[in-house]
RNA sequence: GUCCCCGUCGUCUAGAUAGGUCUAGGACACGGGCCUUUCACGCCCGUAACAGGGGUUCAAAUCCCCUCGGGGACGCCA
């Protein structure tokens, strides 16, 4: 077989989508399994839908999920020389017709053949004496093409096996608009042929398009490629994924602290499987996908596993990487001089394995360099806080902290226990009312190696700093 | 309504192509336990599915048919 050519061909009404995303990461893995290559072509037909805004944001979105491309983007809007071109063939060859008639007309004719259970099909224009077929005054013509009467169209598909149409289940339909600018069913046939695309992956939406476009192919004497469908991707309802389903934007899992592989390796997962494999690197999946393990079976999308396969993409990153992916959330004087902070980074190790998103890391370590909480959790400051015998462990604490020398692991146990056994509280209590103070919250890494990791001077002031909060808020009984 | 596609645990799936090795495996979630200064991580255990009905066959989740259920398409959208 000569190279695998296959193309990625979203449309700019909007950002691309989870589902968008996976037809693009199938294509993208398709053409590097097979050395072969990936076009991208922005489908921008309906100028009123699209928009500069969305292309860009949809580039950038394929960029950050590391889906490179080796041609384009194309442009249609920019390619209407060769839609014409194209056009004036399917004309010349009868296989299309103008029509004169307005959307209205169109509509109603449709309608009153339904009632009759037949489909829109030229004959009937001209059975019914219509006109519309030679020029009208004050009507501009929109261009179709004609389907057989009769007969069957049938291919097959490459996930689904073999698929057929009866002809007479299919209308004419209209591939050129009165406004003069061609339409979708028309361009993906002209452009895939024209690029060259060996392979059509798209989402299963477009099986019931497949026939129109095999008429056209046919029409026009090109070379028909391979199609593969692929199933799309639910709700929890079973309805299309949407955006009452919440997130459905690649952007929007940017933002939510997810890693670009987690959320690729997630996608490729939902539909496609390895055996028992889980989690796959990129170059892995190079490797091993294949069209021929792709299920039939429309999947239902469950942000658990994706938080889940996140928070195993988090674990196993290295802690610089984790820096890097977190800056722009750290305010930007403290940037620098964590930078360089190797206890920063050992801190990063500790909360990294109990942090599903970026943003859980980030909130996780933050106590690191703001001076003390912005508040207490409450009910950390209800168990913890609200103990006079706590309270004055804690001062006890502080003052046994404050003329130790060596901040280590072992020294800072052994004080707790000390203190604990002396005021005869439990050791996790007061090592929770401890925590508490330190990052406000009740959760957190080993409150010894945080507290080494802070050192002596930031770490006082911080138990400083809860001993008064709680002197002027709790009124102990 | 018409046409097309799909149907294994709640969810993603293994199982197909080669019917027996499937008392149906893995993962997420859920429940229990161990570890433990909190929370996680980790480890161990558990709950849970072949949509239903007919065939074919010594034998069917796997092949065939019907029913039911779900989805998609029927645009001068893509």
């Amino acid at each position: 077989m000569s190279e695998v050519r296959v193309r990625f061909a979203p449309s700019p009404t909007g950002y691309l989508h989870i589902g968008g995303a996976r037809t693009a990461i199938f294509n993208y893995l398709y053409a590097r399994h097979h050395n072969g290559k990936f076009i991208l072509r922005i489908e921008d037909t309906d100028i009123e839908r699209s928009s500069k805004e969305y292309t860009r944001a949809i580039l950038r979105s394929m960029q950050w999920l590391g889906l490179d491309w080796d041609e384009g983007p194309y442009f249609q809007s920019q390619r209407f020389d060769i839609y014409n071109k194209y056009l004036k063939k399917l004309l010349e060859n009868k296989t299309g017709y103008r029509c004169w008639c307005s959307p209205e007309e169109l509509s109603d004719f449709k309608n009153s053949l339904r009632e009759k259970k037949l489909k829109f099909k030229k004959k009937y224009i001209e059975e019914t004496n219509l006109h519309w077929l030679s020029e009208r005054e004050n009507i501009y013509p929109v261009v179709i093409v004609e389907t057989p009467l009769e007969g069957t169209i049938t291919y097959k598909d490459i996930v689904k096996g073999n698929i057929t149409f009866s002809a007479k289940d299919l209308n004419d339909f209209i591939i050129w608009r009165s406004n003069d600018t061609p339409i979708y069913n028309f361009v993906v046939v002209v452009d895939d042929s024209d690029m060259g695309i060996t392979h059509v992956i798209r989402g299963d939406d477009h099986i019931s398009n497949t026939p129109k476009q095999i008429i056209i192919y046919n029409a026009l004497k090109l070379e028909l490629p391979y199609f593969a469908h692929i199933p799309m991707i639910l709700g929890p309802d079973k309805k299309r994924l949407s955006k009452r389903h919440g997130a459905t934007s690649v952007e929007a899992y940017k933002q939510q602290g997810y890693l670009p592989e987690a959320l690729f390796n997630y996608l490729v997962r939902l539909g496609w499987s390895y055996g028992d494999q889980e989690i796959f690197s990129k170059d892995e999946l190079v490797g091993k996908f294949d069209l021929d393990n792709v299920g039939k079976s429309a999947a239902i999308f469950n942000p658990e596993k994706l938080l889940w396969l996140n928070a195993e993409y988090i674990k196993s990153s290295h802690h610089a990487r984790l820096f890097d992916e977190i800056i722009d959330r750290i305010p930007e004087e403290e940037r620098s001089k964590l930078r360089s902070d190797s206890n920063f980074f050992k801190l990063i190790g500790l909360v990294k394995i109990r942090s599903r998103t970026l943003r859980e890391l980030y909130e996780n370590l933050k106590f690191y360099f703001e001076p003390y909480p912005n508040e207490y959790d409450s009910k950390g400051v209800r168990k913890f806080f609200s103990k006079k015998t706590l309270y004055e462990a804690l001062r006890a604490l502080y003052k046994k902290l404050d003329v130790m020398i060596h901040f280590n692991e072992e020294n800072l146990e052994n004080a707790f226990n000390e203190i604990a056994t002396e005021y005869n509280v439990k050791l996790r209590d007061l090592a929770q009312s401890v925590r508490l103070a330190i990052t406000g919250k009740t959760v957190s890494p080993g409150i010894f190696e945080i507290i080494e990791l802070l050192g002596k001077l930031r770490t006082m002031r911080k138990l400083q700093y809860a001993i008064q909060w709680i002197e002027k808020h709790i009124t102990f009984e």
